[in-house]
RNA sequence: GCCGGAGUGGCGAAAUGGCAGACGCGAUUGACUCAAAAUCAAUUGUCCGCAAGGGCGUGUGGGUUCGACUCCCACCUCCGGCACCA
């Protein structure tokens, strides 16, 4: 009996191998086809969570198999590591950003590496270098200087307690949730880039193999809407400009509605309305976009005083504010029709507004304002409309619809409108207020004027030696040396405080990956002429409609930069196709899905200390049992008591059984008392309560990787994270049900260490396990190409299971055992790779395992002669005999119609109809007798 | 609310419109063992039946089809996204 199976050391040393023998380094090889793997890099939390695993080890499975089939794979890794946390660390525990986050990065690249994947170190870019980010703000200047970047105005969250600005996260119900003060909608002046300039390009997926309901929901986000824009003016000759699909109902606009941000809203507001507007105003600013667009809400708004000219019969119509306008759609104001839109039509009836038909549906009574109760916006004919009267909607978007042609042709002639294209896709806002990102490379020069940073001077690097505010406001807004520099002409001049958004940074990563240490240009074009564009990105589909829309305008928008020209021309002497080839940057898209974790409730604490506002600095903290809660609220009424349901470092929210939750703030070196964990406890044990819990980076993550792999191999894990879960869907961790893959893995050993078969076997069953083998071949590649990684393993194991009865049987010679061992091995090779490295060397194949070539499916080896008959009663399943493979329709029926189970139904009467399905991909052929 | 997705045994799941539950977990029985674990052999959707056999079954209700987990319509529940978490 050979030694046995032990992970720990077997992975260790051929991770060590592999590295020494640079195995996975990937190098530019033209006459090799090559493919570009690429998986979503992780924001560096500090550890690697089995959500991580779940994505990455799959994905390098199938990099590894497009490896064996003959292709030059690269398959690289960094980190995307600017972002919140790294802030929220240095606020709330006076860890600097970037030691916070190179510390978790050192950490998780030892995590990364017990992976056993075949990810190219060689080529890690880490987006928060100096050397990365150079280029991160070079790509911004290029945008700047061909008009793509500009500055424009655009709501914030600010809190006015902390005179900052806050990120949709750490607002919780319109407050602030280390304050719990208020947070207002605030405009502020910020950086764009012209993202709507790209539209309709972006509209189009016909080069790319991406999931459909990514490119829906991209489809959707980006919103095209045909109609046109229509110019009313105020009593006073202020232009008022609206977008409306449907130009052709603007004879029923009986009423006009801006959004309360609207510039004009001041001026119109007669003083009689002005302080009912105000108020309105200011209690918009605190509700979410989300809030004011939920449809089923009741409709607010409020008169201003004002009226406009409907430019097409001179009506006079009152305009209103009302929160269901948004300043960032369209035009910030719109015509309401409300006999043709459900909103309009609800906002004039509550408030008492005119309603005039302007579509008469088919076959109804004559529509009437008073009474119809319900907006109208299908086919019908024009009434009420002057000069459209009679003309016929269709009820088709755009110019199709005979009314909205005859209307944009009407308006045109008015000089009143035109016809115009809308998007719901707002141009993209970069900036954030924050410290932990990209430096914006812009001056503002003391007479108001903007200067670029000149390349020589790029990177703008980010100042170390910075303090952090408690209340989160960029040090850069206030550290001077950073703060103040010279323009072009040597005046004194201040640097651009607002940095990029990490989504910047993400747009590029797989172009820094080519060449992370070339210094002339973000990439190296030799490298990007031979491994443009990406063949096979995968992640997690929640990204669909930012990370993936902003990457793919990125990917346009440089490239009409001339930013691939270089590589192009490279591309084209070796022979590329390089027409339309740097349209898109990924070529293949699949999701993976989610693992989840059981649901767990928080730990319930009592806290006590100096109580602020609606904040409880704690500086004591104690878990209590459960049931102790309502007692011990009774007992100490300063304390807070409750379930923590959240926990951001030492912040804490509580459920203390009021109706909101309360933040409490544990201080530095406050007590923490924990029964259950003896020792000294400190903030970061506490337990959040987590719903059917999410594993992501703000979480606390309970499946750790390193204590699986510790225990049953990396591997196992691998295989696991395959077997057990549809990968597209993810779901809620399992810690049971790994057992069936550590026998798996077991068994493999056990099979290949034994000493070989001594008999001379059995040709039926070695022509078996041969056609076995072969079913198995296609099984796994089909698998492996469609992502579909735990049927791979099912037929793997099935395979196990045969060869373990033949074995058992001693029905194989020993040449029939080393061949099903040496293939096995070669399809388990992308899926555990260590152990298959290990067997294939202990059963003296030469290293290494994962440089052999795929094996071979052979279709005449996979068939078998006989296969089963299914015999069919209207549907369903009845009886079986066996016939041979090839079976024709007419000798099917007639033998179905033969069968014992036939007579047995059929009672001598006759089949109303016999459907013959021919046996196809390995399924068995029916015959369906109905009665 | 809007956009997208998913609902199948006790559990994870599989199934180009063609035998629903492959492959596993768990459970039950047996073998080995003083015993347990591990391992091996067998059973395992559910109901009726001694059995042969039959009925019912893929979130709910309808429809298309010789045939529906799969396609269509309506609904319910859960998950992801909604532009400053990444």
């Amino acid at each position: 009996m050979a030694d046995k199976y032990t992970p720990q050391t077997i992975e260790t040393k051929w991770q060590r191998r592999w590295d020494d023998d640079k195995l996975y380094r990937s190098t530019v090889d033209w006459n090799k086809p090559k493919h570009y793997a690429l998986t979503m890099l992780p924001y560096p939390s500090g550890d690697l969570h089995i959500g991580h695993w779940f994505a990455m080890t799959p994905s390098d499975a199938r990099a590894r198999y497009m490896r064996m089939k003959g292709y030059n794979v690269m398959f690289p890794m960094g980190f995307d590591a600017f972002g919140l946390p790294a802030e929220n660390a240095a606020v709330q525990r006076n860890i600097h950003p970037k030691t916070w986050t190179y510390a978790n990065m050192e950490r998780m690249r030892k995590q990364l590496r017990s992976m056993g994947a075949m990810f190219d170190w060689e080529r890690e870019a880490v987006s928060c270098d100096p050397s990365y980010y150079k280029w991160t703000e070079w790509f911004f200047k290029i945008f700047y200087d061909n008009d793509l970047a500009y500055r424009g105005e655009a709501l914030v969250n600010w809190s006015p307690t902390l005179q900052t600005v806050l990120a949709n996260e750490q607002v919780i119900d319109g407050k602030d949730e280390r304050t719990g003060q208020p947070v207002v909608q605030k405009l502020m002046t910020q950086w764009f880039f012209r993202y709507r300039r790209y539209a309709d390009e972006l509209l189009d997926f016909s080069k790319m193999d991406w999931p459909e309901p990514v490119k829906i929901m991209q489809e959707n986000w980006i919103g095209r809407s045909e109609g046109a824009r229509i110019i009313f003016k105020t009593e006073a000759g202020d232009p008022i400009e609206v977008f409306t699909t449907r130009p052709d109902t603007v004879w029923g606009a009986t009423f006009m509605v801006l959004a309360p941000e609207h510039p004009l809203v001041a001026k119109i507001t007669t003083n009689a309305q002005r302080k009912d507007i105000n108020a309105y105003v200011e209690r918009v600013a605190r509700e979410t976009e989300l809030e004011r667009t939920a449809e089923d809400r009741e409709k607010t708004g409020i008169f201003t005083g004002g009226y406009a000219i409907n430019p097409v019969n001179q009506a006079r119509i009152p305009i209103w504010i009302a929160d269901y306008v948004l300043i960032s759609y369209g035009t910030g104001a719109i015509m309401a029709v409300p006999s043709g839109d459900q909103r309009d039509f609800e906002f004039a009836r509550k408030f008492g507004l005119e309603i005039v038909p302007v579509v008469q549906p088919d076959d109804q009574p004559a529509l009437d304002g008073e009474t119809m109760e319900a907006a109208w916006d299908g086919a019908g004919v024009m009434i009420n409309s002057g000069p459209l009267n009679g003309i016929r909607a269709n009820g088709e978007k755009g110019r199709k619809n005979p009314s909205i042609a005859a209307a944009i042709d009407h308006l045109e002639a008015l000089s009143a409108g035109k016809e115009a294209v809308n998007y719901r896709l707002r141009d993209w806002l970069i900036s954030r207020q924050r410290y932990w990102g990209s430096p914006i490379p812009i001056i503002h020069c003391a007479d108001g004027t903007l200067e670029a940073v000149p390349d020589s001077q790029l990177p703008v690097v980010l100042p170390d030696d910075v303090e952090f505010m408690p209340t989160g406001r960029s040090p850069l807004t206030y550290y001077e040396p950073f703060l103040n520099t010279v323009d072009s002409e040597g005046r004194p001049a201040k640097r651009e405080t607002d940095t990029m958004d990490t989504f910047m940074c993400s747009s590029w990563y797989h172009l820094r990956y080519l060449s992370p240490k070339y210094d002339r240009a973000p990439f190296d074009p030799e490298e990007a002429a031979y491994w443009l564009p990406v063949d096979t990105y995968t992640g997690g589909a929640e990204h669909a409609t930012m990370h993936l829309l902003y990457t793919r305008w990125f990917n346009k928008a440089i490239r009409d930069l001339e930013v691939f020209d270089n590589a192009r021309e490279i591309a084209a002497g070796h022979g590329r196709a390089v027409d339309g080839l740097f349209d898109e940057p990924m070529l293949q898209m699949r999701n993976q899905g989610q693992i989840l974790g059981e649901e767990r409730d928080g730990d319930v604490v009592v806290a006590s200390g100096r109580v602020d506002g609606n904040k409880l600095f704690a500086d004591y903290v104690e878990v209590i049992e459960r049931d102790q809660a309502e007692t011990i609220r009774g007992q100490k009424p300063d304390a807070v008591v409750g379930q923590i349901k959240k926990r951001t470092e030492n912040l804490l929210q509580i459920d203390d059984g009021g109706d909101n939750l309360r933040t409490v703030e544990v201080v530095a070196g406050a007590t923490v008392v924990i029964p259950s964990i003896p020792g000294e406890n400190n903030v970061n044990q506490l337990r959040q309560h987590l719903d059917v819990q999410r594993m992501s980076k703000s979480k606390g993550n309970v499946v750790n990787p390193d204590e699986l792999v510790a225990q049953y191999g990396a591997d196992t894990v691998r295989a696991y994270l395959m077997f057990g879960f549809d990968w597209s869907k993810g779901g809620p961790w399992n810690s049971q049900q790994i057992s069936g893959v550590v026998r798996w893995i077991n068994d493999i050993w056990e099979i290949c260490t034994a000493e070989p078969p001594q008999g001379a076997g059995d040709p039926d069953t070695e022509r078996m396990i041969e056609r076995r083998m072969h079913q198995t071949i296609a099984k796994v590649g089909e698998g492996l190409e469609s992502f579909s990684f735990n049927t791979t393993i099912a037929a793997l194991m099935a395979f196990r299971n045969d060869l373990k009865a033949a074995i058992r049987d001693d029905k194989l010679s020993e040449a029939a055992w080393r061949d099903a061992l040496k293939q096995m091995l070669l399809l388990m090779a992308p899926i555990a790779p260590h152990i298959t490295e290990e067997l294939w060397e202990h059963l003296g194949f030469p290293y290494s395992i994962h440089q052999q070539s795929w094996p071979v499916y052979d279709a005449e080896k996979a068939k078998s002669e006989t296969t089963t008959l299914v015999i069919m009663k209207n549907g369903k399943p009845v009886g079986h005999i066996e016939v041979p493979v090839d079976i024709e329709a007419e000798a099917a029926q007639q033998a179905a119609l033969a069968s014992d189970a036939a007579k047995r139904f059929l009672n001598g009467g006759k089949a109303k109809k016999v459907v013959f399905v021919p046996g196809r991909n390995g399924m068995e052929p029916k015959v369906n007798i109905v009665v």
